[in-house]
DNA sequence: TGGAAAATGGACCGGCAAGTCCAGACTGAG
DNA sequence: CTCAGTCTGGACTTGCCGGTCCATTTTCCA
């Protein structure tokens, strides 16, 4: 519902989210912001961001109006981009430490059941990508923010392979990064397919393919 | 912007839009009911659903506002649920005749080669990821539509699959629908990936690596 | 050709949700 | 203690946008 709404008024203020020091001066002034952020991506990951008002988020975490916009002066879009951050953290963090341990295949299909466990829980409403319809691809953070989640976590995955490398149990004739792009690819979309039909058999096949192509190079 | 408005009203009236002769009786009607559902789509596709109101995809289309209601008595959600539906057709026909015809290796690059350069022509909006967001996965119609796309996607895939298999080109241990789907899954993270970075890496890389693992597939 | 059904134009309504504002309560450094 | 800066409450404003309604024109077919 911000919408139309929420561009003219950011239009019209212009202001941005500075990172530096984002947070408040006083302790409870941060405390406040952050119950504000967590409140908000619990709200949206119930709601979606499309249903999802400035009250909902007022109510569910019982600050008044005046606080909303006082920590994020810029309205409804910088919030939303806090608890963009906030989910984008999130991800990675939830799947460690495997995702930092692919070292052995037995690494790797603990990794691939924590993700498929992660993602079925997570229900039907994925924070990020819905908050790019709001905020739209226009908006200088919000890309990269999804940006840099997808190099880290490209990153982890690749790292996990040349470790495989390194341990001679794929081969070194492989591309790591293009391998790790293709499995981070198949776990996107297999998600994405889950959020619209709620069915993981997809993120399971990409899953296990995925990792079944690493196998059979070990061979070559 | 419908949102919680569109919900409202939804549930007021809680018409359905019904498939069977929702074109109208007359000639002129059909016309201008098609007219208005390609005119929304363009503008959707340009603008993203969360910015597009009703008077756009009006004036857009040269419409009245009793016009759009006559033709989607149910209102947005309903216009939105038939954009889907178009845009759900233009998905595979778009890929035809190469998705038809998946039984060589070079069919099979032409096809990986189509993909790749429809998806970078379209932009960074989803027709369909977005049109989720704003009618939500409650929606009865909407998953519909997904599930079927997505089934019959898959299902070309694997059925090209298939007929490698036939002409000794995989390996007939290969599990033909698991294979498409993890495929399918490497096309559609790619697609979001893109979208929202702006790079059609990941997106070769699932289709690239995709393949190769099917080829890899006809040594053993 | 007449009249019923369909199609169209466009003024109007109502409510909702983002954003504003100011008064008052807290906090913390000097 | 005190006072400047911070934090909080909540009433209020604004204007957008989905949806309604009815008058008028066009189409169709008997």
């Amino acid at each position: 519902m911000a919408d139309a709404r929420t561009a003219r008024s950011r239009a019209a203020k212009g202001r941005a989210a500075k990172d530096p020091a984002a947070q408040a001066p006083t302790a409870k002034g941060r405390a406040t912001r952050a119950r504000i952020v967590e409140g908000a991506a619990e709200v949206l990951r119930e709601q979606g961001v499309a249903f999802t008002t400035l009250d909902d988020i007022r109510s569910r975490t019982g600050t008044s109006k005046s606080q909303l916009f006082h920590y994020f002066p810029a309205g409804k879009d910088e919030l939303l981009l806090a608890v963009a951050q906030f989910e984008a953290d999130r991800v990675l963090a939830d799947q460690q430490p495997h995702l930092g341990q692919l070292d052995t295949w037995e690494c790797w299909q603990q990794w691939r059941d924590l993700v498929v466990e992660r993602y079925e829980r997570q229900g039907d409403h994925c924070p990020l990508g819905s908050l790019f319809l709001q905020v739209g691809r226009s908006s200088p953070g919000a890309r990269a923010i999804v940006t840099e989640l997808m190099r880290q976590w490209q990153e982890h995955i690749a790292r996990g392979i040349r470790t495989l490398c390194a341990n001679g149990l794929v081969s070194p004739a492989l591309d790591a990064d293009r391998t790790a792009a293709a499995l981070l690819a198949g776990i996107q979309g297999g998600v994405t397919i889950m959020m619209s039909t709620g069915d993981s058999t997809h993120l399971k096949a990409a899953l296990d393919t995925g990792i079944e192509h690493l196998r059979r190079t070990a061979v070559a």
